[in-house]
Formats: C-alpha cells, structure tokens, sequence
DNA sequence: TATGAATGAGGTTTCATTCAT
DNA sequence: TATGAATGAAACCTCATTCAT
C-alpha cells in the first residue's frame, strides 16, 4: 500500500470517526441542541478539524442521512433481486429496517427528521443531489415490489408510487410515533413489535381477497 | 358578567392571539428558526408580553400542539360514538386527518414534530401532564375503535394499542413522508390522495379475511 | 416634550454613545483588531445591545465615517458661501480640516481608511447610499470653489475634478503619511504645520503666473 | 559556485516565489482577508513552508513593502543622480510612481496602507529596522531634490523635509483617493491623468514666483 | 397588565500557526 | 527542508428572556 492509499484511508477514518461521534450528539440532543464543539469533543478532535471534514453543521448532519440511505438503499436491492414471492420480499424489508433501528433506533429517526425537517438550507448542490439520489433509490426499489405485486395479481391495483408511499410513511411514522410515546410515557421499547404488526396490516391490506 | 369574568375572558382571548400569531410563524420558519420576536410582532405585542402568558418558547410551542390535540380528541370522541360501521369510522378518522390537512398543512406537521422531536425538556409539569392526557385521550379513542373492531370479530385479533398506533403512525408518517417529498421533488401535492390509499389499505389490513 | 420625544432622544443619545465608544476603538486597534466586545465594553453596554443602533460592525465603522463627512460638508458649504477671495476659500478648508485633525486625529484617519479600505461589502443601501451622498456632497463644494477659482482667471484652467482630488487627495495623504512617520520614528506631531505647507504650496500652485 | 552559495541562491529563489504570490493575493484581498493557505496555494507551498521563510503574516506583508521601498528607492536615487533642471526631477519622480502604478495598482495602495496602517505590531525588530531605513531612503532622496531646489533659488524656502512630505504625502492621497472614487462611482480610471495635475500643480506650488 | 430596550451566554465558523512525519 | 493535518483561540452575531418603567 502506498502513502497516498494510506492517507487516503487514514482521511476516511478520521471522516468515519467524526460521522460517528455526530451520530451519537445528534442522536441525544437532536439537530439544534448538539454543538460543534460537543461532536468535536466527542470524535476526540477540535472544533476546526470538522470544518476540514465537513462544510458546515447541516452538511455534517446530511452526511449521517446519506450513509444511512446508501446503506438502505443496497440492503433493499438485494431484497428486490430475491427469488422469493412478493409478500415475502415485503417482510424482508420490514427486517432490515427493523436491523436498522436496533442497530441505533437513532440513525433512523435522525433520517426521517432530516425529511421532514426545517433545515435543507445551507446544503452545497453535490451533497444535495446526492441526498437526493439515495433517496430515490431507496424507495424507487420499494416501487419496483410493489409493481411486481400487482402485476402478479398478488397486490390490489392502486397507483403503485402511492402504495410505497404510504409502506415508507408506515415505516417511518411507527417508528417516530412509538418513540415519542415512550419519551412520554416512559414506556419499555415495544417499536419492533409494533412494526410486525404494522407489516402484518399492511400487507394483508395489499393483497387483492 | 362581573369584572372578574371579563378579565378573564380577556385574558383567554390574548392568549388565543399568541397561539395564532404562533401557528403562523411556527408554520412557515419551524421551531428553531421561529423568533419570540416574529411572533410577537405577528400578534402585535411586545416580546415581553408573550411571557406573561407562556413561560417559554418550548411551552407556547407545545401548546399550538395542545390545542390540535384537544380538536382531534373532540372530532375522533365524535366518530367513536357514531352509530355507524367499524371500517367506516376508521374511514372518518381519515376525514378527521384531511380535514386537518386541509386546514393548515403545517398544524399537524408542527404536531408530529413535537412528539418527534428535540424539545420536550423544558416544558412545565402541568403543560407536560396536559400533553399527555390530551394525547392519551385521542389515542384511547382509536383503540376503542380497533378493539371494537376486533370484538364484533371484523378486524384481525393482534394486539390493539400497537395496531392503533400502527394506525395512528401510517397517518403521520405519510404526512411526513409526502410531505418531505415535495420539499425535496418539488412535486405536487398528492399527501390527501396518497392518505386515502393508506387507508384503503390499512382497512383491508384490518380485517380478518 | 412628550413621551415618544424624550424615547427619541434617549435612543439617539445612546447611538451617540456608541459611536463615541467606537471611535475611541478603531482609532486605537484599527477595523479589523478592534473587537466587538471591547466597544460594547468602553460603551458600557452589553455586545448584543450594539446590534441593535447598527446592522453589523462594518456599518458601526461606516456610520464614524458618515457622520464625520456630515460634519465636514457643513463646514465646507460655510466656507463656500462666504464673501472672500477664492484662495482664502482654500485656506479656509485648509483651517477645518486642521481643526478635524486637532479634534480626534483618528477620526479623519478612519475615515480616510474606509474609502481606501478593503471593506465596503456588508453595508446596508442605504448606508451605502448615504456614504456616497455625503462624500459627493463634500467634494462637489470643493470643485465648486476650484471652477470659482477657474472662472475668475486666478487659477489654471486644468480639468476641475481632477484639481479637486488633487486637493482633497492632498489632506488625506499628508494626514496619512506624516501620521504613520510618528508612528515609525515617534518623532512629535508636526501634521498641522506640514498641512500648512502644504497648502501654502497647492495654492500657489493652482494660481496662473 | 559551492553548496553553501547554491543553498542560498535556492533559498532565495523561494522566498521570492512567495512574496509574488504573496503580492497576487494581498493585492486582490487585502490583508485581512487574504489567508496564508491561498498564499501558500499561489506559491505552490504548504502553509508551513511559508513560516520557515517568514516569521509570521505581518512580516511578509511587510516584506513586500520594504521591496517596492528598495526598487522606489533605487529609481528614485537614479533621478537625483541626473543632470537635469531640478522640476524635471520631481516630474521624474512622478513618472517613476506612475510606472509603478501601472505595474499593479495595489502594490502602491498596498504600500500606503502598510504605512498608515492596522499592522506593524508584530514586526521583528530586524524587519521594523528594514522599513524604517529603506523608507528614510527614498524620502531622504526627495528631500535632496527639494533643498537642491531651494539653494539654486528655484523652489521657495519653506521647511524642506516638510516639503517633501507634501510631496510623498500627495502621491499617496491621490492614489489613494482617487482610487476610493473608482469603487465608490465606478467611474472609469483617472488615477494617472489626475496625478499628472498634481504635479502640474505641485512644481508650479514649490517655486518662487 | 404591557412594554421593549437591554442583556449576555453561547453558537458557528475562520484561520494563523504549529509540529509530527 | 517541506509538508499539511490539526489546532484552538477568538470573533461576530443571535435571540430567548428579563425587568424597570
């Protein structure tokens, strides 16, 4: 391996290190409450070397997102390529996100924040076209079942892009919904399970009788 | 009406004023980037005054959410005690949802925000306990509804909190997504289009076969 | 003098104070060393209250200037309206600026170093409006005076604009220059008399043989 | 040629690359806004590098006065030298700044402001040494010029250091002035054409009648 | 009760400078 | 000698909140 390969790769880590030190601020104190510094801290950095990293804090925060949907995107492909019925392809996916949410329920719900968020502002054009990308990606996988659903006769015909539409929001709106209840109620985690059933409801309500 | 009353009424009408200028710029700017100031302004009262009627920021924030959350108790209580079909009223809380939509879009995106979101810290006990009950009470009157459901043997025999927040979590998921969606495509509207397909198929999904 | 009046005054009062804080600071630290904070400080205010008399510290430095050319086009209008030979005109101007100079010398410093300066981008329209007002307003009754001069055969018929400048150019470069000769040879302040000469020479220099 | 002279030579050659990128890019942002990594990227260096050859920002920037002082000195060392009518000279002197400001604009106003300047804090004594010597240089030549003019009763008989305070201090505003209009007015450049009414009007202000 | 000027802590970001390689 | 990643101090500015009137 040469220099170049090795700074390359030492660059990537220290990239990887500072993604997952905001990952964990982000997580605890949500988007406008986590400070540079903190993240900065937490990587065992100081605050300017993020900036050599990352443009500015929402790029860093956008940065998160990305992986996580690059991530996604690649675990939902190899779900669509399976040689397996629909439905079933269906429940794979409630899997990984299921993977994904107890892997850090954090990364998720940071991800749908990002969405539905006030932010997008300060983006440079690359990081948002990417943001964009993966995005699409995802749920353009998701589209691709649920076509495959209906053309097999399997799932009723309604306008398919709708139809994963409301599979992602299902997705996303059990997870952020659940997880504010237990802020209020204090109540033992119990997303998982709520998501099998979600899934159990949505695809029996996909299916044609 | 004694002077006392007046005063009082007084008083309530005031704080209306602030919790609609609030709505409004809360609606375009989003928590954190909404100034005391903006608002002030927009109910035509000087900053200092806001804090007469709410203690903080946090605090006016949550009681927009409050006030959602009384209607919606108030409208879905009204569904429930229907003397109609169990599908159909799960087809009025769908009503209930798009007319809310409707109304003001952002109303219930700052709703799903809240109890997504990062504030939740600094919030009084009463307002929090306010929150809470409120919550609980529309929520309670969907797992009636699904249990209902269940009991005349129409809708499938999982557990019925998850399945009412399985409900309950498409709707705001989907507001969400769809709505993220525009922000991000610049597509058209279609989050009422695509909340009556959830439905179609959340309904379906609830039945027993 | 009623309440609004008094309000009015207080506010102005307090402006003053800033800009005299101000002053004080650029004229020892220079634009870019002098800090916010210590020109709250000298103000004895708090740093945020300055944010509210001036957009930013690029405008708080330009408003210096823009008072200063105020003064100084006042003073210049005096003089050109008086009933006396042209070249006592010059001497005249000659005299204000001596007595600027022995007022705060820094202040015709600053203000000579905004124009030259490498600022001049985060100003407000209107602050950029009023800042070519005044210094057009200043240097338009010098010409004034020059083409007066033309007209009656005593000085050289040259472009006038351009004598104007030289004029002008001459304050500002022998303020400038003899200024920064105390600073590097901490020799004693001979700017006024240099000044002196120097007019002695520009108005025998602009009179026809 | 041995090691040790080549060392040097090389040395030279590199700290002559940074001062011109240091020159390119002082001109175009002005010392505060100029950063030591866009100089080090004009020099084709690291930002380290430029410390092994300058002690610090200021000093390099200091450098590149003392430089043009060095040539201004030499060329106007050469026109004292002359055998020509002592007005000639000052016309020379004229033209030897008109060169240089035709040469680049900034180096000139980036000489002024050095010296009416922020800066010259941080100056080693060797390098404040260098500046006050090389700049006593070229204004002790100009003084010669003037008293040569006033013993062969050609110039009139006033304090000749002041004089050529005038002078020097005249060149200065003019630019500087002049200059200022050009970002203030956009108007087209007549920097050159108004420094030759200058010295139209100084030589014909400097000689006895 | 209402005001709104003032506060001041704290956030993001920049960049001259250092130092291990 | 040269590098350039890392530093970290310090600057500007915002804005929720207070309090004298």
């Amino acid at each position: 391996m040469g220099i170049y390969e090795r700074k390359q790769r030492e660059k990537q880590r220290r990239r990887k290190d500072i993604i997952n030190a905001a990952q964990k601020i982000f997580s605890v104190k949500g988007f406008n409450s986590a400070t540079m510094e903190e993240i900065a801290s937490a990587a065992e950095l100081s605050p300017g070397t993020i900036y050599l990293y990352f443009k500015n804090k929402e790029e860093l925060h956008t940065s998160l997102s990305i992986d996580i949907l690059k991530y996604l995107s690649i675990q939902i492909h190899k779900v669509v390529n399976l040689d397996i019925h629909v439905e079933e392809k269906i429940e794979r996916f409630r899997d990984v996100f299921i993977d994904l949410y107890d892997h850090d329920p954090n990364i998720l719900i940071n991800l749908f924040h990002l969405q539905s968020g006030e932010t997008l502002h300060n983006l440079s054009d690359e990081v948002m076209e990417q943001l964009k990308q993966n995005s699409a990606q995802a749920h353009g996988a998701i589209i691709q079942v649920i076509k495959e659903g209906i053309e097999k006769g399997i799932f009723i015909d309604e306008h398919p892009v709708a139809m994963a539409d409301v599979l992602w929001g299902s997705y996303a709106g059990v997870v952020l919904w659940v997880d504010s209840k237990k802020k209020l109620n204090n109540q033992k985690d119990f997303v998982k399970s709520t998501l099998i059933t979600a899934f159990k409801i949505i695809i029996q309500g996909l299916q044609k009788k």
